[in-house]
DNA sequence: AGATTCGCCTGAGAGC
DNA sequence: TGCTCTCAGGCGAATC
């Protein structure tokens, strides 16, 4: 389940192999991803130059000529690996884009929750990306700002940090871990967040990012990154999955609910309100 | 406007 | 073994 870690991963992996290259072919096997790929979407790469791959949010963003960007979406499912060598395309294997250097990036998405669109305009202009909020890696996602968008808000923090309005890139997995790093409980009404609970859960939500960005990713059922190499966050998981077992910090039972119709973990002891 | 739920999908795991 | 049920979740749309 692609968050922020594992979409910067998958860039990581594949920008030496795009950046620079022109694309050659794409092979569309099943448009019937999210929102239904273009089935001109190969006639229109062909031949086009990849500038250079960037993310915002859990976009990928493939810069091309004439001001266009393909836009990747894995959703939640989604894996882009480079292949070394060719291979027979197995089930969910959707779509190849292969360079005219011969490199060969194949997606693969089970639950086809991902989306491929070709922009013709400013991506930060798109429908897709202006209404999102700021990085929570970059400079403008700081104490101040989280306090000043939560004010008033009776929802829960963890449904507004997950909101990609507010904030980019933190999904179920890494707002679990950063609530627990900040001692706050997740089921909180955000507007009673003081300015200190803000700059604490700020500096969480970073490290927490960070330390997930370092280690490849987290891997849980089927999440690799471009090389097909397996994240190892997981190890590093203090509340996501863990309900009812004890914590790492203080050794109480974790305890679990339903926040907006997600599951949520935390420890009653280090997470007092 | 804000809060919440639904729908899109398939695979894994539980229960019978 | 094999069926059915539940859950997982990003995010736009729909509803409350």
């Amino acid at each position: 389940m692609p968050e922020l870690p594992e979409v910067e991963t998958i860039r990581r992996g594949i920008a030496p192999w795009l950046e620079g290259q022109r694309i050659a072919h794409l092979e569309l096997r099943e448009p019937r991803l999210r929102f239904g790929v273009d089935t001109e979407l190969p006639a229109l790469l062909a031949g086009r130059p990849v500038h250079t791959v960037t993310r915002r949010s859990k976009y990928l963003l493939l810069a091309l000529d004439r001001g266009s960007t393909l836009l990747i979406h894995l959703g939640m499912s989604g894996r882009l690996h480079v292949l070394p060598t060719p291979l027979p395309p197995g089930k969910h294997d959707h779509y190849d884009l292969r360079t005219e250097t011969g490199a060969l990036l194949r997606y693969h998405d089970p639950r086809r929750f991902g989306s491929l669109q070709l922009l013709e305009q400013a991506p930060e202009s798109s429908r897709w990306l202006r209404e999102l909020g700021p990085e929570p890696l970059g400079p403008d996602f700081d104490g101040d700002y989280l306090h000043a968008r939560l004010r008033g808000r009776s929802a829960s923090i963890k449904a507004l940090l997950m909101d990609a309005r507010i904030v980019v890139g933190v999904g179920n997995i890494y707002a679990q871990e950063a609530l627990h790093a900040a001692g706050i409980r997740p089921g909180r009404a955000a507007g009673r967040l003081s300015r200190p609970d803000c700059h604490r859960l700020v500096a969480a939500v970073r490290a927490t990012l960070a330390q997930a960005v370092a280690a490849g990713g987290t891997t849980l059922r089927d999440f690799s990154g471009a090389d097909g190499k397996p994240g190892y966050f997981q190890q590093d998981l203090k509340v996501y999955g863990r309900l009812g077992q004890p914590c790492r910090r203080c050794g109480v039972p974790l305890r679990g609910s339903r926040i907006t119709g997600r599951s949520s973990v935390w420890c009653a002891q280090c997470q007092p309100r």
